[in-house]
DNA sequence: GTCACTATGTTATGTTGTAACGCTCACGGT
DNA sequence: ACCGTGAGCGTTACAACATAACATAGTGAC
């Protein structure tokens, strides 16, 4: 996870200690937080302003590492590297809130002929789906 | 945009009054509304809470009659029979705001596909994806 | 030393979405 | 006619998410 210095440094921006602290935060997370979740807990001692914490989270994701639930208004850190042809797929369980980053190049391959068809020129790959984990099934069918 | 009714009574919910103003703000908008901004529209002579706009909202989207763009928090009325078996993508425009509306079966083999691997299963099959549209792109690169 | 820049703090406010509870009206049963 | 029930919406208050405006502290260049 220091990893996250190297990528830091590479792009020019600090990793300073409030970055840090909240890049761990979600990283000890099991699942995705809200930026006042991260208030809270930064806050054991001394409390952290919100707006604080969306200016690292900016900051975060910026640099690529970390990502913004956009249904879920969540954040988490980022796994992989990203190859900029693929897209990104974010998998939400709408049962548990846990969220699986996975890469497909194939859907990037269809998203941009479906969307060369208006003449749309995508942006960002990401795109997120509802679903129900396999955790969850199991936990919802039990035999 | 009458064929409403029909679907309504089809589904057992009524098309009241305010349902219905809801529906023609929305369907006469060029662009997807905020629920603030459907209070406004709504509220000229009687104010409507924000309540009720988003009870409205619900049940709209219940019935399939509206769809919700989660990235933006925008609602926009629903131009297509949906088959359940193609994925719906709507195409956020970053610049102006517009959403295009298109379903792709592509779309959705690849999703079930990518989702399969991991064991996740996808509920609603809708990704919003975010770039910019073919007007906007003729607008900011005037030859 | 001073200037510029970056990071963060402080305070207040804007935007989006819900909870809890009550009223009214239409409809069905008796 | 009376009553119960449920749908729809009003009213009030509040929760959750996000940002604006301005101040302060440190760091490095000159």
């Amino acid at each position: 996870m220091r990893h996250a210095e190297e990528i830091c440094r590479a792009k020019g921006t600090q990793l300073t200690p409030l970055r840090r602290r909240v890049l761990e935060a979600l990283a000890a997370a099991e699942r995705p937080l809200g930026a006042y979740d991260l208030v809270e807990r930064l806050g054991r001692e001394r409390r952290i302003a919100p707006i604080s914490v969306y200016r690292v989270l900016d900051v975060l994701i910026e640099a690529g590492l970390i990502h913004r639930i956009a249904t879920r208004n969540t954040y988490l850190p980022c796994n992989h590297a990203h190859e900029s042809h693929a897209a990104t797929v974010f998998l939400v369980c709408s049962s548990c809130g846990g969220v699986d980053e996975v890469t497909s190049d194939e859907i990037a391959a269809s998203l941009t002929g479906t969307a060369a068809a208006t003449g749309f020129r995508p942006g960002a790959r990401a795109v997120e789906v509802e679903g129900e984990c396999a955790g969850c099934q199991a936990a919802a069918s039990p035999r």
